[in-house]
DNA sequence: GAGTTTGAAACT
DNA sequence: CAGTTTCAAACTC
């Protein structure tokens, strides 16, 4: 019954082998670095220039007027003459949400810098698959999952109004199922029409509509994001998607001209509604992750992080009971580790990882600035060039952009996917803090050499660290198989004495586990359960909450479980 | 899936 | 600029 597990701990040592041989898992991390590396690069390049002196509204809706196509990239046919770039990221990426999860800045419109690319943007290749393109705001939402290029059901409008979300994001439709669509490249002299006539209602059309903002995950809230238009609600008490600052993830401002509002700081109704999400989220996460372990995964086992639908009358569906077997699951096929494993012990796994990686991050970034004050004297100028090339990513974001910065992980994608998000704060704000602070992911990519070797020590601790918890787990797993067999032989043989039994969550009556020889009563077995995911000692816990990981000097996060 | 509600956009 | 209409997404049933 433990293969399963015994097979990820197996799996977890081989990487970590290959890492040490300086190889990667030729399998998904590859993957993910392929795809993520050059829309992280390219974005640094192209947002370097724009933030020296982005264009005026004047300038812009002129350059668009001009219909001139000079400032325009060369365009790269991807089929039937689209950019290589994906437009849509060509269009927003002045205020374009970035990779990181833990930023939002997503406007309504995450649209053009340059009104002219709207005008003359062969906005859109058939790939459907990339979020950027995705014209709504909620592109990292509350979820946290990707959310793929929303798909428009115009009938009227013929795509050629604002009303039409593909072209308010000034890309082309595709895929979508609009009737009469002239939101496309066949079509393109009514559509560059459109364009101008929407300019000249109101200039700012295809601008962002939301200023950017962090997004802080303990409160699911984009702190600093403001709507620059305001919404205009009056029935929806602004926390509904009807609101375009509750879309966009952020408060209402005073920009809002919004009635009975209750988007505010502070508002209960918006708390009940993010906290009641939060606790589906983490429900969810211990289900995946008992699944995960026990290797007890079903088709859903692994599926995509599911979108909070809401039921009738507004109630969220909950997956609190997800993982919670009311059933007499006495069966084979109930895992062991079912009820052991809480959502706090999640939690603290992520938790402990962090700070291994943290703890790692460090004493590589030391070991770096060591060998850098040995080197200097000899290599000053090849290690000023480094520096310099490390410099320059920094510089590509000059607009200080907070959410953008979270910079300072020297950890490569694959371990960040190992994150929570808000450990990905911690992680930064810990690397943030260091002398030398610039050691973030993009500089990470760009500086490839000494870089990739820093990723593949710190996935090389990280793992194994993951590898010693999931052993434990397994041990334990294994404590309680044994005790559960000798339940059952000792039923089967004499039925224990009523006082030799504890009653378990899951109903089945268990044999206290005998400790130094002599009987232990439980209440439940997570009350015998060994710490499976040891904090790390350089922190301290005192408060028995499930927060081990953080580092003393930070600044004490609330844990939204214990909220 | 159809019908209703909602608020932004468009129009007058 | 305010009021009204149109529109498509969000939501409900």
């Amino acid at each position: 019954m433990n293969s399963n597990r015994r097979i990820i701990v197996s799996n977890i040592n081989r990487t970590i082998r290959l890492h040490r041989r300086g190889r990667r898992e030729p399998v998904e991390d590859e993957e993910e670095e392929e795809e993520e590396t050059p829309q992280i690069s390219s974005e640094i390049t192209l947002r370097k220039p724009r933030s020296v002196s982005p264009p005026t509204e004047r300038e812009v809706f002129q350059m668009g007027n001009a219909g001139g196509g000079g400032k325009l990239p060369p365009k790269n046919d991807g089929g039937f003459g689209a950019p290589a770039r994906d437009p849509a990221r060509q269009l927003d990426e002045h205020s374009r949400p970035k990779p990181a999860p833990t930023v939002v800045t997503s406007s309504l419109h995450p649209v053009a810098t340059s009104q002219s690319q709207i005008l003359n943007a062969p906005i859109r290749l058939p790939r459907q698959e990339s979020p950027k393109s995705r014209p709504r705001p909620i592109v990292e939402g509350r979820d946290g999952t990707p959310q793929k290029k929303k798909h428009c059901n115009c009938k009227h409008s013929r795509c050629l109004k604002l009303y039409c979300e593909c072209f308010a994001s000034g890309t082309y439709c595709d895929g979508c199922n609009c009737i009469n669509c002239f939101n496309n490249v066949d079509n393109e002299p009514a559509r560059r029409d459109a364009v101008e006539a929407t300019l000249e209602r109101n200039p700012n059309a295809f601008r962002p509509k939301i200023a950017h903002g962090v997004m802080d995950k303990r409160e699911e809230m984009v702190l600093l994001g403001k709507h620059n238009k305001g919404c205009n609600c009056k029935k929806s008490g602004c926390l509904k998607k009807y609101c375009e600052c509750f879309q966009a993830n952020i408060l209402c401002s005073e920009n809002c001209k919004c009635l009975d509002c209750k988007n505010f700081d502070g508002s209960e109704e918006r708390q009940a509604l993010f906290h009641g999400e939060h606790a589906n989220n983490m429900a969810y996460l211990q289900q995946t992750a008992n699944a995960a372990i026990t290797g007890a995964v079903g088709s859903s086992g692994f599926a995509p992080y599911p979108a909070l639908k809401r039921r009738k009358g507004g109630q969220d569906i909950s997956f609190s009971h997800a993982t919670k077997d009311t059933s007499p699951a006495t069966g084979p096929s109930k895992s062991l580790l079912a009820d052991v494993i809480q959502p706090q012990d999640v939690k603290a796994l992520c938790s402990v990882l962090v700070a291994v990686a943290g703890e790692a991050a460090k004493t590589l970034t030391d070991k770096r600035n060591e060998n850098r004050v040995e080197d200097q004297t000899e290599t000053s100028l090849a290690s000023s060039a480094q520096e310099n090339s490390q410099g320059d990513v920094e510089m590509a974001e000059p607009d200080g952009n907070q959410a953008d910065k979270s910079r300072g992980k020297p950890l490569s994608p694959a371990t960040l996917a190992l994150m929570c998000d808000d450990e990905e704060d911690t992680m930064f704000m810990v690397a943030a803090s260091e002398p030398n602070g610039s050691v973030d992911p993009g500089g990470c990519r760009t500086n490839s050499q000494g870089q990739s070797q820093n990723y593949a020590e710190l996935e090389r601790v990280v793992l194994t660290k993951l590898r010693d918890c999931l052993s434990r787990l397994i041990s334990y797993a294994e404590f309680k198989e044994s005790k559960c067999s000798y339940l059952a032989r000792r039923h089967i043989q004499s039925p224990p004495a009523a006082t030799d039994t504890v009653k378990m969550e899951n109903g089945i009556q268990q044999v206290p586990p005998i400790v130094n020889g002599a009987s232990r009563a439980t209440t439940q077995p997570t009350v015998n359960k060994p710490q499976l995911f040891q904090p790390m000692q350089t922190t301290t816990n005192t408060s028995g909450t499930h927060h081990p990981h953080k580092p003393p000097a930070l600044p004490e996060k609330k844990d939204p479980l214990n909220q």
